[in-house]
DNA sequence: AATATAGGTGTACGCCGTACACCTGTCAAG
DNA sequence: CTTGACAGGTGTACGGCGTACACCTATATT
């Protein structure tokens, strides 16, 4: 009867049930302390019970990519080019940012999985639909880079560390040490400027979604330029970029 | 005499020298060869003699990556902003193109190195003599993301693996199995067109440095565009990207 | 000649991914 | 009702990792 209750108690494994254990565990530890050991620890079962539903730890990492790819919203009907793509890249954002370990996660594997796939070919499929030649589109996707997936890796970043540990953000704002601000004078002149943040008349600080926005903007609107203006990929001049190297 | 001739033959261990072995057994095998034991047998050396020199692993990344980012060439003296800042980029290309595993390397890690700030000021610098203000300077820099060290991670690399393995890419074009052209009929297509590469009318395939430039460029002429028409943060409509959303 | 110090050595610990043999509960066929 | 296959959880073990710590040994200094 203990056993029985045993048995009961724990709905038994599966490959779904491991991929969002996993996540979890991701998410709210880091993924530094993603271990198969950790994990099947979480799930209250030995670590090579594991094995029964996914081959190796590499392809775990797939399916959590799948698993997060998929929360990314479908693309919204009867939109122009320009702001479907906009809301669908600020959906991934959303998405990604609750994951933050998934980004590296992400780039770090040579191969795209399945649902990064299926998100790239929809997304191209919105430029085809706009109007964009083959050709523009392949290059507008190598341009938009990993913005298409609604991260721009930072370098320095802080943020990507591990999950919830106590208090969120509860640094005061950290003037850069001094012997480090002289010796980069114009970084610490950004950082001076960027932590004056209270509403200031120029800015909102370092907001990381205005600067996702603004690059965004930024490439959107170069896009939309080259394609009004019936841009193809002019064989001439081969050796220099086809984005109107201008002057 | 035998352990005279034995003491002669091998340099002592230096940190430089650790560092730049380190390097070349990145690039020869991949990073993920890279492990103390690994590197203490190419210097003929027990592993634990590794860490006289540096204090642990992680140290040793940073410092292979403030040697990588110290073969980027210095800025050009006496150009426009735009040239200036274009040739450093593309420097900074060649040289990571020379060490695949450092793009990753960097990204991996939470706090920029030295060598890598010391490179972001001179760019900051650059762009501040070209009279940008130090908040356009400061989103220019978060737009370029991490394109100003010469890398966009591509989603689908295949690149990035292991260091020169006998062949460096005897693949014949591989056109994508039938089964994933039929789920991802936009990739397909774009992928078909880039295989036509025997230097068609429209295009040079998928060229990386072509793909590289082009975003650069679409980037810089945007960015350009900003400057040209003095911009400052409109305080106004602040829930709303800088860089003119204009439509 | 005595001693401090820098730098290479050897052993050992705890973590990792995972191969492989094993057990056990369920369910279908005889 | 028995039997046997099989799906799925278990236990043990192996080789690799980073690195703590005690040790040895040349060289340099007093």
């Amino acid at each position: 009867m203990a056993e029985q209750a045993e048995t009961l108690r724990r709905t038994p494994l599966s490959r779904d049930r491991i991929l969002r254990a996993a996540v979890a565990l991701a998410d709210g530890a880091g993924i530094e302390s993603l271990s198969m050991r950790n994990l099947a620890q979480d799930l209250g079962v030995v670590p090579m019970a594991l094995y029964k539903h996914v081959a190796n730890k590499d392809e775990l990492l797939e399916g959590m990519i799948d698993l997060v790819v998929g929360e990314i919203d479908p693309p919204t009907p009867d939109t122009d080019w320009k702001h479907g793509v906009r809301q669908r890249i600020l959906s991934a954002r959303q998405v990604l940012q609750r994951h933050p370990w998934a980004p590296l996660a992400i780039e770090s594997r040579n191969m795209a999985t399945p649902a990064i796939l299926s998100y790239l070919d929809s997304m191209i499929g919105t430029f085809r639909a706009g109007g964009f030649s083959v050709d523009l589109a392949h290059h507008v996707m190598h341009a938009m880079g990993s913005r298409i997936l609604g991260f721009s890796q930072e370098l320095f970043d802080a943020s990507r560390r591990a999950g919830r540990s106590g208090t969120t953000n509860p640094d005061p704002p950290t003037a850069l040490p001094p012997e480090i601000a002289a010796r980069f004078p114009h970084v610490a002149e950004i950082a001076m400027a960027a932590s004056h943040d209270d509403t200031s008349v120029l800015g909102q600080g370092c907001d990381d979604q205005f600067e996702f926005e603004f690059a965004m903007d930024l490439l959107l609107n170069g896009i939309e330029r080259l394609q009004q203006q019936g841009w193809t990929s002019s064989p001439g001049r081969r050796e220099t970029s086809a984005a109107s190297h201008d002057a």
